[in-house]
DNA sequence: AGGAATACTCTACACCGTAGAAGTGTCAAG
DNA sequence: CTTGACACTTCTACGGTGTAGAGTATTCCT
């Protein structure tokens, strides 16, 4: 009954194999990734992967699993502003710390442990500012998206200030029918993506907090 | 010199392509694309393929193109708070036509002419909401993440209402340490990811109309 | 020790993107 | 009309991919 041996030996041995996948892909994108590399960085055979993983999608899921399994949600406080503020930072130094791995968590929509505590301060957020239930689940769920999806177009090099290409392109458009955006030029060179994502923040939970038909908290 | 004839034979040809290869993405998604396949389609040998479009990865590229290309964008009207709803219901719209391609726009971030069009109607509308220059910038951008990445999340089923299994994982979870989860089930059940998305859109035009720095409109 | 399970490897197959050479048809210049 | 240039298409081939299936080695339980 007792089977702990062989588990033991197992288990480190699949954990060696994750643990080398997830460097490979953090190192080398998905583009570069193939269990056939894995196989010869491990020093394996290429089939004794797939004998701990059954396929690659299942891998691919189990790399997603281990970047978010990683993470340190902080523990709620008293304001539930600072503390939709602080998943949201999480998941944004995720998407900083593995940028190539992080559009996983789109294609596996992981709902291990630790999305589970995220999700619940969410909620929790939620209702703290004085939503009905289903108001709270749907924000919830859309600060969520939100979150996850401005951490991706980061990693994805969406925000990335300007360079001179970018800007002779917008200095060639039409000067009436693109007024802002070229006189955003200078503004859009100097991006500073940590202010622009706390300060999108900000907004999104002043919203929140002014929403029409919530309780007095 | 005038060399009009030839080109015009092409264009039709590598339209007719890029047409198939934007229907069978569409319809099989990535991993089920292939130049092999699409060669097929068409009834044309891989290589014709290649011959138009010099990689994989470019096909891939005028894929996300072709996508956006045949978005109509809204007018900017009197209202900044609705154009960026217009902006925003445009590019979730999209989304949902075609989801198992929306993902190419963070891979590849288009900057083709829709997607100046929106961004300078959404630029406009946070000028036209009193911000300063680089707040209208930052926050132009993450509106534009923002939207991208509830639109993702939502084409790669992250916003569906729970099913049973979802429930009795939800269910599953310690009734302590879980509690706005395990309150939220019903309204997660019931989940309407329009509301959701109106409602977080609400919050965030929100939030922006009432930036403490802003100037009066 | 014997048997069963587990871990691993080898071989093989179908598919992939694409480099390079070899037609093929069309057109402009001689 | 011939010739050359050129865009277009195809053929062949190479190295890479995921993985099914059979075989081998190791380990554990009785």
């Amino acid at each position: 009954m007792t089977d702990l041996r062989p588990k033991v030996r197992r288990r480190l041995d699949k954990q060696a194999i994750l643990d080398a996948a997830f460097d490979l892909f953090a190192e080398e994108g998905e583009s570069g990734f193939s269990i056939r590399k894995l196989a010869g960085a491990v020093g394996v055979d290429p089939m004794t992967v797939l004998h701990h993983f059954r396929s690659k999608d299942e891998l691919l899921r189990a790399i997603a699993d281990h970047a978010v399994r990683g993470v340190e949600i902080p523990r709620a406080t008293e304001s539930w502003q600072n503390d939709l503020k602080a998943v949201a930072n999480t998941f944004r130094s995720l998407a900083h710390r593995y940028p190539r791995v992080f559009h996983l968590h789109f294609r596996y929509h992981a709902t291990g442990p630790a999305d589970h505590v995220a999700s619940e301060i969410v909620y929790c957020a939620m209702r703290r500012a004085g939503l009905p239930d289903d108001r709270a689940a749907g924000l919830g769920l859309a600060f969520y998206a939100f979150v996850l999806g401005f951490a991706l177009a980061e990693a994805e090099g969406l925000l990335r200030p300007i360079n001179d290409a970018d800007e002779a392109e917008l200095d060639a458009l039409d000067a009436d029918a693109y007024k802002a955006t070229r006189a955003l030029i200078p503004a859009l060179k100097g991006l500073d993506p940590d202010l622009a994502f706390s300060a999108s923040m900000d907004a999104f939970i002043a919203g929140v907090a002014s929403f029409p038909d919530r309780a007095p908290s």
